[in-house]
Parts: structure tokens; sequence; C-alpha cells
DNA sequence: CCACTGTAGATACCAAGTATCATTTATGAG
DNA sequence: CTCATAAATGATACTTGGTATCTACAGTGG
């Protein structure tokens, strides 16, 4: 008998099953821990939460979870690698560097752009990544131009 | 005198110069090795070559020059960072993933794009970070379709 | 040439991982 | 239910990238 979750954290350990990984204590309780999370949060942060946890358990947990396609990695505007939950499928990130909120940025036309720029350049595009840093509504509105 | 390296790593230091920092013996012998990189590199790839220099010495020198515009930092497609010279000014890179070779993306409509699907989410953006993957036109020719 | 301040390099530390490996545990076959 | 086995854990150590600290040194301007 499976030990109960969050709906969220639940959709975590599913998509490591779906993958062939096992349902054990130490994933469950890293996949509770993420499923709390509000924002991205580093590694480091994750791994300080659960002591019990080895930090390998940890590290390999949000491995295989990013490669599921769980979690996304969001690169900040400092250079710093953050994790995130992540709605399955390409999108990118409206990051608020005020805040901390992230917005998902999907169905755009980014790609196609990119597409035809690289075109340009005899280039075949597989790939890309893209951040995009600023300020969100909320931190526009409230505090009108900080800084 | 300033013993002179060659016109890529004088540019390097001239860019240090330009914002007060001094001209020194490593810093020289740092901006030349980097001068000599055709493609983008790792920290510590330049640190080995460089054993008469401080581990420190390396990375500030590296920081200071991305900070004066003279080197940009690369997200390869694996999470690792690399560093490239950098032709002044804001660009994105088309990195090749089979050959590494890297070509700058300048004056493309990516940022209006970007604008406007922003202004759609009301977010006020400040800043992007944008890596384009592939293949080059070489590598695309002369290896038809490798994998 | 001297003072001043920036810099170098040693060292230690932190963050983010990865590799190794002995021990433990989940899971499926019987 | 029990056992075999393969997978996962956690300890440890190592790697890469980078920063902080601090003493000694060196570039520069007066």
């Amino acid at each position: 008998m499976r030990k109960r979750g969050s709906p969220l954290s639940e959709q975590l350990m599913d998509a490591l099953e779906e993958r062939g990984y096992r349902d054990t204590a130490p994933r469950r309780t890293v996949a509770r821990a993420i499923a709390e999370k509000e924002r991205h949060f580093a590694a480091e942060e994750l791994r300080e939460q659960l002591p019990g946890i080895g930090r390998a358990t940890v590290y390999r947990s949000l491995k295989i979870l990013v490669e599921a396609g769980a979690l996304c990695r969001v690169l900040l505007e400092d250079g710093n690698l953050h994790y995130q939950l992540s709605h399955r499928g390409h999108h990118h990130h409206l990051l608020c560097v005020e805040c901390g909120a992230s917005e998902d940025l999907m169905g755009c036309d980014i790609e196609d752009r990119l597409e035809s720029v690289a075109d340009a350049h005899h280039f075949q595009v597989s790939g890309h990544w893209l951040e995009v840093y600023g300020r969100c509504q909320t931190c526009t509105t409230e505090l009108p131009a900080s800084g």
C-alpha cells in the first residue's frame, strides 16, 4: 500500500514510475518536498530541507525528474540554476527579477522566428534554451520603478 | 613598456584598462591564452593551460572580462557553462552540437517578438538569455544525417 | 623612488554535481 | 510468503566552477 502524498507529489512519483523507476521512501520524501515549493528552488536548498536524505539521492532524484519532464531547470539571471515544477512539454519562462515569480510561456512563435533566422545562417536548429527576465504585473504596478 | 601579445589579446587588455583594471603579467598571460582559443572553452580548461597562474586569478580574470563585455558566457546544451570571445554588444549564439562551432546571431528580431509575447502577459522585459542548438552548415552538408 | 592600492596566489570554503561501493530495499517469480 | 535479484540508498570522495580571505607583491602616479 502506497503512502499517499499530495496530488502533486503523486504526479511526480507517477512520472517516475512510468519510466520504470521504483517507488521508494526517499524519493517520495523528495517528491513531497518539491510539491510544496511555490517557486523555483536551488538544489542545495532542497537538500537542506531534507537532512535525512542523502546528498546523492536528492541530486539523483532531481536529475531523473528533469529527465521525466516533471521538473524543469531554470537559469537565473545571475547564472544560478534552479528547478521548477514543469507543465510538461516545451515552454519558456518569464522570470520576475523582483519577486522571483515565474510564468510559463507556451504556444508562442519564438521557435518559428528562430527557424527563419537560423535558416539565413544555414543552420539546422535542433533545440534552444530561452529565459526571459523582467518584472511581473504585480511588481510593475505595485512598485512603479524601484531601483 | 608593455609586452606585446596578439592584437586580440591586446583588445582584451584594453577592455580591462578602460575599466580601470591594471595591466599585470598574469592577466596578460590569461588574455593571450584566451585570444588563441578558436572556440568556446570551459574555465577549468583554461586553468589547466596556465599552471603558473593561480586558480583565483584565472577565475577573477574571466569574471572581469565578462563584465567588461570582452568575453561572453555560453550555455551548452548539457548545461555546462563555457566562455567565448565576444563581439561586443548583445547577441546570441548558434551552437553546433556536432563540431562545437558557434556563430553569432545579431540584429535579429527575436527581441521584438519577446516584447510582444511578454506584453500579453503584462510582463516588463529587462533581459533574456537565448542559446540555439543545432548543426552548422558544414556539419549539415558533410555529414548528412549522423545519428 | 616611495606610498598607495590593486592584484596575485595560497588556501579554504561553498555549490552543484558525479562516481564508487557496500548495504538495504522494492518488486516480481515461485 | 519467501527468496533472489536488480535497483536504490547513503557515505564518501572527487570534480568543476566559483567566491572569500589574507599575506605578500607589484603597478602606477606623485
